[in-house]
DNA sequence: AATCGGCTCATACTTTCGGGTGATTTTACC
DNA sequence: GGTAAAATCACCCGAAAGTATGAGCCGATT
């Protein structure tokens, strides 16, 4: 009727059943080698042990393991993305970018030449471009605006 | 002669204590009132619910906690006025500050010069001094650098 | 008195940047 | 297939930036 039970409740079950049949063992054990006046404390002990053991047993397999939550502070990211709106706007096309990001990093035009396998004088253009868009005079004041504006990652 | 070895093992200790008092309390039990004959099954269903409970309630004192890291979101603005040591660290003297904020706006070194009522070779002697405490080669590289840094406000 | 660090300035030179202009080639789109 | 925008490159020139070196001044330290 509830095909669920069983697959949610296996393991319980499992385990009564073992106890059962380990209880019925005892007795069967009991009735033919023991000599209870004697063993009686031993007898009681082992069991206490067998049954301590399989209660440690039980939690651990059925416990969820306890979950300590820690919070870390991380700086919060917000801008990435926030910039193509702004791109558009300027109409700052992708290699400007580049060149502007690269440009933020702090590289020289010569380097960013290199690095983007053009030459120098076409950075210059593209430097000379983006400048026009951002209506700055130094490239410094690019990368600034840049960042404010929320252009560069 | 070991005193941490009690504070270690305390746990266990008391619980091997509870268990001895037990097994006693058992036994005097069994003794008084018990007839094993008619009752053993009973007498080891209960020992075994027993010490079944204490080996889970011994599991979930003893197991570890598991921890989870849960990054949370701060507002990333806590550094204004963590400049100082590192400015006292790379040895920048208060009047190469002064320049090295005036560069990270963008100004040129004639405006820095006009701003600070200096000579332009004296704010070039200036930044030299910061590029090579920064350990950088241009304007837009020491900008990055000491904002990274926390240099500047 | 001597030393040292910070600030100032200078000269001379090299490199990089930025402005202006023009041109060719890709790329994308109608 | 024509057109427009983007990307590429070139040349010139002046301005700005950066390098190297030396030097004078001043306040604090020793």
């Amino acid at each position: 009727m509830k095909p669920r039970f069983f697959s949610r409740h296996k393991e319980t079950i499992f385990y009564s059943l073992i106890m059962g049949i380990a209880l019925f063992a005892l007795r069967f054990l009991e009735i033919r080698f023991f000599v209870f006046d004697y063993t009686m404390e031993f007898f009681v002990a082992g069991i206490a042990l067998l049954f301590t053991a399989l209660g440690i047993w039980l939690a651990l397999k059925l416990v969820k393991p306890k979950t300590v939550i820690v919070e870390k502070m991380v700086p919060a990211k917000i801008d990435i993305e926030i910039n193509q709106a702004e791109l558009d706007r300027l109409g700052i096309s992708k290699r400007e970018l580049e060149v502007l990001q690269l440009m933020a990093k702090g590289h020289s035009n010569n380097e960013i030449a290199s690095e983007l396998f053009v030459s120098l004088n076409t950075v210059k253009t593209h430097a000379a471009n983006i400048f026009e868009k951002l209506e700055v005079a130094r490239r410094t004041q690019a990368v600034e605006k840049a960042k404010k504006l929320g252009l560069l990652a």
